[in-house]
DNA sequence: GGTTTCGGCTAATTTGGATTAGCCATATTA
DNA sequence: TAATATGGCTAATCCAAATTAGCCGAAACC
């Protein structure tokens, strides 16, 4: 009866590993050990199962938006945790962020499919962006923007702060994603970096001489934080 | 006569738009000028095509490299350049390597095409990682590390370092070749990334604080410039 | 228990798109 | 200038892969 759920999750695989156009039907079918024309019994066409595929996603990006919603609630007060946060627990912080993203079944399968499909369409491209840029960089950017305040960390603009963090992750997972055999020397160069990143932005500084700005008192109030697996 | 030439310049842009699968012979030849059994006498297949677009990208690096061994062999006599490299000339260096790559026609195109193609085989995945990952931060690490021995910048490990300029570089090249519509926002980012960068490591963790740093004695000898596209 | 519906199968059917055959004009060359 | 090679064209051919037709057993429903 999960005949049809089993279909949109051997098609994601064989999406994810070929690219939409290289799998064929039967090739899906025979996977879930059926022949292919049964699988018309549960999609329309080939076409369909692609879009269930990306509906899912969507359906899974609103779960887990609305779970950082509600979980973001309490998160404020818990402020007071960003003003320990010591370099080891940054570098468990990007490390699991880095496996969860890369190991994850239905995560890496999506964004492999995704890398291969994004230039189909711009609605595809958006999906990537969006997942995999603009919402690492926006829910870390708050975390960052907590322990900002709290004083861990310093700098005059948090966005770079974590685009600093962030760029090397994403890039290290595009690597592991194309040479899974850099996986290891990947999460070398991923610890190397957070303790760099670490080192050039926890250090005080005594001010910051330089011309640029004096956007100090940072007010950051009572932030809601929310979930974490996102990003 | 030079039609051979030109079916693979408009292979070339199709496979990067849509990716081998999805294209037509007949578009191919449509955009050359003639009919598709005619692209037959000149190629023996559409998988010849492909593989001479390859074999292109291939020539073309081993070009570059050739190239850049030959101007880098003097190179390290001119170390005396990376003495006084001031902020404004890392912001070009970044933005100029960004707009190179994302502008310059063929690396464009090539690279969106190995996007949509690395996960068919484990040549197209060395591909990509070596001209894009590994090739510009091999090529950086040299500059950062003259850079770091004439003491303009600072640091104890200059792999990271170098990570941390490119990465954010590669990030935003792979959003602008997904949504052409951000670039101007990426070169913002990219400026204040830069900018950032440079505060970072210029910092001499006590010293070198006023503004901007001594670029005085602008010594910008006779330089024999090296090739530079290269990254 | 009968009937509907579900989900599988085999055997077509269709179709799109790569590739071949074979013709012809022009250019090259011996 | 005859012979050959070049590169284009139209009209097949081929074939793989998607999709449809129609049969059937077994579960679900009344």
């Amino acid at each position: 009866m999960d005949t049809k759920h089993r279909i949109m999750e051997e098609a994601l695989t064989l999406f994810s590993e070929k690219g939409y156009a290289n799998v064929f039907v039967a090739d899906i079918a025979e996977r879930v050990g059926i022949k292919a024309p049964s699988l018309y019994k549960h999609y329309k066409n080939k076409q369909a199962i692609f879009d269930a595929i990306i509906e899912e996603m969507n359906r899974r990006f609103l779960e887990e938006a609305g779970a950082l919603q509600i979980n973001g609630a309490d998160a404020g007060a818990d402020a007071e945790i960003y003003k320990h946060i010591p370099e080891e627990q940054l570098v468990t912080l990007g490390t699991n962020l880095f496996l969860y993203f890369l190991h994850d079944d239905y995560t890496r399968r999506f964004r492999k499919m995704l890398t291969i499909e994004q230039f189909h369409d711009k609605e595809l491209a958006a999906a990537y962006t969006k997942q995999y840029v603009d919402d690492p960089l926006s829910y870390q950017g708050m975390l960052f923007g907590l322990m900002v305040s709290a004083g861990v960390l310093q700098t005059e603009n948090v966005e770079i702060m974590t685009l600093h963090f962030y760029a090397p992750i994403y890039m290290l997972l595009t690597i592991c994603d194309r040479n899974p055999e850099r996986e290891a020397e990947a999460l070398k160069t991923m610890e190397a970096h957070i303790r760099q990143f670490n080192r050039l932005y926890a250090r005080t500084t005594k001010k910051n001489h330089g011309g640029k700005n004096n956007e100090n008192h940072s007010h950051q109030r009572n932030r809601k934080t929310r979930r974490n697996i996102q990003t």
